[in-house]
DNA sequence: CGACTGACTCGAT
DNA sequence: TATCGAGCCAGTC
């Protein structure tokens, strides 16, 4: 198998995406090793860009590894320091402490 | 079909 | 962590 199943991928996905405690926050990468598909964290990106709004997804918990936030979402630091993330000065998340490290 | 495009990541510095 | 470059990958044109 060269590729996940698309469609499967995005389910997956959303399902570990909606399991993020609030306070807390995961990167791209972690979410696609989670899945199965470790070199697959632009499709994550993908997923979540495409993300159904009806779905009520916790997205703004998603960032990058860096803590790095979406480009041009500027709300998303809003919802994330009212859960009690700390942004720190340049607009990273502090991952050290807010990395959700889910539990086997 | 090849080039371009990102809600990306990793290694080196 | 911060920055930079190179690698990566499915989707779009």
């Amino acid at each position: 198998m060269r590729g996940p199943d698309t469609a499967a991928f995005y389910a997956e996905v959303y399902d570990v995406v909606r399991q993020i405690p609030a306070g807390h926050v995961l990167s791209y990468g972690r979410i696609a090793a989670l899945v199965g598909w470790p070199a697959h964290s632009r499709l994550v990106g993908r997923a979540m860009h495409d993300a159904p709004l009806e779905l009520n997804l916790p997205c703004h918990r998603v960032v990058s590894s860096t803590g790095r936030t979406v480009p041009g979402w500027h709300q998303q630091a809003i919802l994330l320091m009212s859960e009690g993330v700390r942004i720190k000065d340049n607009g990273c998340v502090d991952m050290r402490r807010h990395a959700w490290e889910p539990e086997s």
